[in-house]
DNA sequence: AAGTGTATGAAACAATTGTTTTAATTCAAG
DNA sequence: CTTGAATTAAAACAATTGTTTCATACACTT
């Protein structure tokens, strides 16, 4: 009985996931989210309560199934370098996968623009773990007497700039002009975000260097 | 009669930036609006016809009175390295004030994280301008022979390190803590993104060598 | 002073929203 | 088969939304 009474219980949560990621709490309706899940209105207010429990639920049950979103094992003998690549690469990779299943980058990032109740829960499950990779690494690109004030700067001038391709796409789309934009694809924001960062920190040659930027446009 | 005449029309305008900025295009209401304009609900429709047309129009009347939002003519003998501090330190001024009875900048910062029709107005009026101050400021960093396209990825960097304090601030707050974020004032941010960009184009040393962060904290 | 067109105000309209009610259905246990 | 609780379905409810109607007040012209 429960695995097949669970079963609109399940495909709400599932609907709900999606449309919340799509359009918003607000601007998502609940009869929208009924229908995709094959349900009757009336089963929102009979498992959940109402709007914005499903909602919270819905972010709740996002939680579990994120295992990797950005993966915190690094192989053995990896430098700090290439971690910081492979991290932004997997964050650009996530986040502007758009036909993906994985609704959870979606509402994370509308989650992160717009903040409502559920946004704790999502601080402390989806991007603290984040956040603690990332200051990892960095510890490992800076010297050891590293303010750690200046560590989360550092990390949110990294993120920053991952983050911008999504939110204000499409600005940057009307500001480059549609057809250049396109060569603005994942290689190359990713290694544009890598030389940049690291040669902050002082890795690496300037990001103006001769790069091999060209290889990939 | 014109002056008098039009000072519903005004207020209606006033009233629907305000509006606008603080709740979006679509959780603002026109009773809302029409409440703080002190005018009647039927004023939007007499004199806009509907609500997306009073958007269009309260965003075209921004532009007007959006003299200066970047300074964009520097003082003689001014080094790049200068300009690029300035322009950081005033975009976040223009971008942190919140009692400011300026509700441009939120208008144009809402309408950057969740673009509508009004957009490409937008883009051309506000942040073109301002992307070219900032483009002519990087020509001056950079090697003469730089991409046009590495050119706006770094604008891009620059400018998105600025906008997560505004766009994410409360993600921020909530990851480093909300008594340790009262340190993350404007100077220290400020200083922070432009010693990063400059040290990210070979100007000036690497973030991480001793600053002086600690004058300001 | 009468008339005319503009502007305003109160009310109503139609559509949509989240929510609730109430009845029908399902389905396992006695 | 009956019973009874759990689930689903349809309809209605109450509130809010953008929009419209229509009557009134006002300013200006003739």
């Amino acid at each position: 009985m429960d695995a097949l009474q669970e079963q609109t219980r399940d495909r709400l949560l599932e609907a709900a996931g999606e449309i919340f990621a799509e359009y918003g709490f607000q601007a998502a309706t609940i009869r929208d989210i009924c229908r995709r899940g094959k349900a009757n209105v009336a089963a929102v207010n009979y498992y959940f309560g109402d709007k914005r429990a499903l909602y919270i639920a819905a972010v709740e049950r996002a939680h579990c199934n994120t295992a990797g979103l950005i993966n915190v094992v690094w192989p053995e003998g990896w430098t700090p370098q290439q971690k910081l690549r492979v991290f932004i690469r997997q964050w650009l990779e996530q986040q502007l996968a758009e036909d993906l299943p994985s609704w959870h980058m979606r509402l994370m990032l509308r989650e992160m623009a717009d903040p409502t109740d559920a946004c704790v829960k999502l601080v402390e499950a989806y991007i603290r773990p984040m956040a603690e990779t990332l200051r990892g690494v960095i510890r490992e690109l800076t010297p050891d007497d590293l303010a750690e004030r200046q560590g989360w700067m550092i990390g949110f001038s990294i993120v920053s700039q991952c983050l911008f391709y999504k939110v204000h796409r499409p600005i940057a789309e009307l500001l480059v002009g549609r057809d250049e934009y396109t060569h603005f694809n994942l290689p190359v924001i990713a290694e544009h975000i890598t030389r940049f960062s690291l040669a902050a920190l002082g890795q690496g040659a300037p990001v103006t260097a001769t790069s091999s930027l060209e290889q990939m446009s």
